[in-house]
This record gives structure tokens, C-alpha cells and sequence, in this order.
DNA sequence: GCTAAAGAGCGTAGCTCATACGCAGTTGTG
DNA sequence: CACAACTGCGTATGAGCTACGCTCTTTAGC
């Protein structure tokens, strides 16, 4: 509201646009500096645990004072999930563009492991923040060589994209309820689909269970978690490969 | 808790399993009866409007009344997310995997358009609740004729739902912000990123800008969306061809 | 039938949390 | 030096979850 550019409020804010002020008390706080607090009890704590006052307390001010700088606690979440992105890394210039979407994609998956609860801050519009747009930039530059058009680059990243979410979205929040209850992993939840799925009913999924594929020690093993991404992973390549060789 | 089978209390709640009490006053509400409420609320108003005295109020009852039949929130809110799963439509017989798993992917889509708060339920572990395990039977079910083993085809079916959760995740927070606050998806946002995308710093992405790739009068359209994801469940689809293949 | 236990409905109250509002202190500007 | 702009912050309000305990209803056991 500040702003004249015709930009959103809290656009601004993620690219540091705003019109310092000249008079007045100098700020003992930045948003960055708000920010990076919010994050560190996130990453600490949960998301559960970032209050106004819990990030206000981690920076010895008080509650109310937070809100000088950002306009209501969901403005500090996007702030939050936009800076938690860190920075991509830089994508080989060799390799080709297989490489590059898998070295991305890890990356991305990367990231979001450090900071699982960014998967939970819902999204309220396209990609403006710059860590987001940084990313954007980074996957569609693995494709500069290939003779898709702009449009198409596009749409095989937002493709990658919304398969990573997914990846992102269910283990993150497995990994969540895997530390508060671990056993819901074990081997009773091969026990319970034994008591729990007819195979009348469920013919194909009881023959998955009569198999023993569920019959591990631990479901949410890192292991198999990368190995499931990595096999998906691969399939959507091979299938953007496949659009690649009908093209040419 | 007042299970003896070795099922988490709410898994029980969610097969029925129960054992009804013998004596005392006549219970005037059902789990189904609040959780159809909590639904109904949810479709009209909103996950963010749900709460136990709202829900309490569609059924002419107490707040506290809920809680004799619900432990706590978070436990309604899981038999809400399973229940608002709905059944999975029947699989055809003919046509083979590929258009199996296309029916199917569309119609998980499908389901979870009708009930966009789904995606914001938090997963509390490894799927147990009837309707998804009928919904993972269907899937598991489509692959039958397939020379895969048994876990490959959980590898083939997690991958799949993967890559329709994270187009659940992006497509059901976008639209609940597009009804908010629809001009973030028109042409000021396509205005916003020539303002922010330095070309020397995103070349990549300028490039797409300058292509007009975001000059759209809505970028999301529905039409627009559908396409997308048709686009990458085509590919994923052309891996698992591949897949296939490869193996035979 | 009678009694007591089991269980339902619900009013009260305590806790956490976001945030509107206004005052007080501070710092440039004219 | 006075004023305007701006920050920090205390107070208060209201929403929401839920622990606790009272009361009423129903049925098992005699």
C-alpha cells in the first residue's frame, strides 16, 4: 500500500522495495531480521511453534512491535517461504538437460527437506518472490538447448514442479508424524491391512499385502523414500525424453 | 483406546469398529452425522471455517457435545479427510493400464475439486482409512495385467499419486486464492515480472517473459489447468511405457 | 420395580493466539 | 525549537480448543 509500482505489499517487502523513511526512530529491527527469527524457531520447533510472540521473544522484542514491520502473521509466512529457499545451486553447463532436472529436482527436494514446514504455508498466487523466481530461472535454463518453445520449457518444469510438490508435500509431512509416532511405520500397519482389507472387496491390494511388500521394518525409510522419488523421478524424464525424440 | 485390536483409535472410528455401548442415555449424534456436518461446512465456508462450534451449530448441538464422540479436532479432521474421499468409480475392464490410470488419476483430481480443504489435512501416516485404501486397491487393480511385480506396482501407483498431489496441492491453493484475489493471475502479473526479472540475473526466465509465455488475460484458467496436468500425467504415463518395455 | 453404574449433553472457565488501538519515546526537518 | 513522522510496546478484545464436572437418561442386575 506504500508502494506506486502497482506491486502487492508483501512483493515488495520479499525485494527489499520500500521507500526508507527519513524521520522518525531508527528500527532496532528489519524484516530480515524477522524473518530469519521466524525461521530458525520453524526449523526448531515447527510451525506449530512460530507465534508472533514466540519470534518476538526470540529476538527480545516484544509481540506487538512485529507488526511495525509486517502487516499480519500470513504476510511473515510467505516472507518465511520465500527465504527459506535459500539459493539454487548453479546447474552444470555440461551434461545436457537430463542431467539438469535431476540435479534440480534433487535440489529442490534438498532444500525443502531442511525446512519441512514451507510444504504447509499455502500459496496465494503465482511465483513472484525472488528465491522462488531464481529457482523458475534455474530449471528452464537446463532446457535453453533443447528446441522446445518457450511455452513448452514452461510446461515440462511446472510439470517437475507439481511432481516435486508431491514428493515434498507427502513426505514432509510423514516425516513430521514419523517422529511423534514412529510405530504407525512399523510392522503394524502391515498388521492392521491384514485385519482390515477383504480381499474380496480389495482384490489387488490384497495380494500387495499377501506379497509381504509391506511387511518391512520401517515404511518411511530415507532409503526407499529417495529410491520412490528417484524411480517417479525418472518415468516423468523418460516420458519428457519421449516428448523430446516425437518432436524432432 | 477402548480398542483391543491393536488399531489406532481414530482407524477404528473410521471402519465403524466400535463396540456400542450397552447402557446409558441414547446418543443423539453419530461420527457420520459429524463428520457430514464438518464436510458441509468445509464445501461452503471453507476448512478455515470449521470449527467445533461451528460444526456443533450445524447439528443444533453443543460444542461440547462433539467431544464425546471425537477426541479432539485433529481427529475429526482426519475422518473428514477420508470420508470426503467419497468411492472410487469402477475401473474398465478393457482399454489396459494406460487408460486405467488416466480414469483414475482424473478422477482422484476430480474428488479432491470438490473438496479443496483435503489438501490442507496434514497426513498422520501410512494410508488406512477405507476410502483410501479402496482408491489404492483401484490403482494397484488397473496394473493386474501387467507382467510388474507386486512392488513395482506400488512404486508405479505412489509415483502417479505423487505427481496428483502435488496437482491437487498447487491447483487447490491457487484456486482459493484466485477467488480471493483474481487479479493476481491476470496481466499485472505478467507486468510484475518484466518489473522484477533482470534478464542478466534470469536469463532463462526472461527469455519466457519476453515470449509472452505470461501475457494471458487469466493464467489460471480452467481449461489452462486441465491442460497442464494432462501434459505431465501424459509423460509420467510415457515413462511407465517405457518401463514396460524395457522389461519385457 | 428399584438401584446404581455407565454414558450422553452441555455450561463454565482457562489457556493460547492474533491483532486493533493508543500512548510514549525518538529522530529528522523546517 | 517545535512539529511531524515513525518506532516500540502495553492493554484489551475476541476467537478458538478443550479440561472439568454437573445433570439427566438408560439399562443391567437384583
Amino acid at each position: 500500500m506504500t508502494e506506486e509500482n502497482g506491486l502487492p505489499a508483501e512483493i515488495a517487502l520479499l525485494w527489499g522495495l520500500r521507500e526508507t523513511p527519513r524521520r522518525g526512530r531508527k528500527p532496532s529491527l528489519t524484516i530480515g531480521e524477522i524473518t530469519r527469527a521466524a525461521i530458525e524457531v520453524a526449523d526448531a520447533e515447527g510451525l506449530g511453534a512460530v507465534s508472533m510472540a514466540r519470534v518476538a521473544q526470540q529476538l527480545g522484542n516484544s509481540t506487538m512491535a512485529l507488526y511495525r514491520h509486517v502487516k499480519s502473521k500470513d504476510e511473515l509466512l510467505k516472507l518465511m517461504a520465500d527465504a527459506a529457499m535459500e539459493d539454487p545451486p548453479p546447474m552444470p553447463a555440461t551434461g545436457g538437460w537430463r542431467a539438469g532436472l535431476t540435479l534440480w529436482a534433487n535440489s529442490v527436494l534438498l532444500t525443502f527437506r531442511r525446512h519441512p514446514w514451507c510444504a504447509r504455508i499455502p500459496l496465494t498466487g503465482p511465483p513472484l518472490g525472488p528465491k522462488n523466481l531464481a529457482w523458475f530461472d534455474s530449471a528452464l535454463g537446463t532446457l535453453a538447448d533443447t528446441p522446445l518453445s518457450e511455452s513448452e520449457k514452461v510446461g515440462v518444469v511446472m510439470g517437475l514442479l507439481t511432481f516435486v510438490h508431491g514428493e515434498i508435500r507427502l513426505t514432509a509431512e510423514l516425516a513430521e508424524s514419523f517422529q511423534e509416532n514412529p510405530e504407525a511405520f512399523g510392522p503394524s500397519y502391515a498388521r492392521a491391512l491384514r485385519l482390515l482389507v477383504d480381499p474380496r472387496k480389495l482384490p489387488a491390494l490384497g495380494r500387495v499385502v499377501d506379497a509381504g511388500v509391506f511387511d518391512q521394518p520401517n515404511l518411511y525409510d530415507e532409503g526407499d523414500v529417495d529410491a520412490d522419488f528417484a524411480f517417479g523421478l525418472g518415468l516423468y524424464l523418460d516420458g519428457v525424453a519421449a516428448y523430446l525424440a516425437g518432436r524432432a
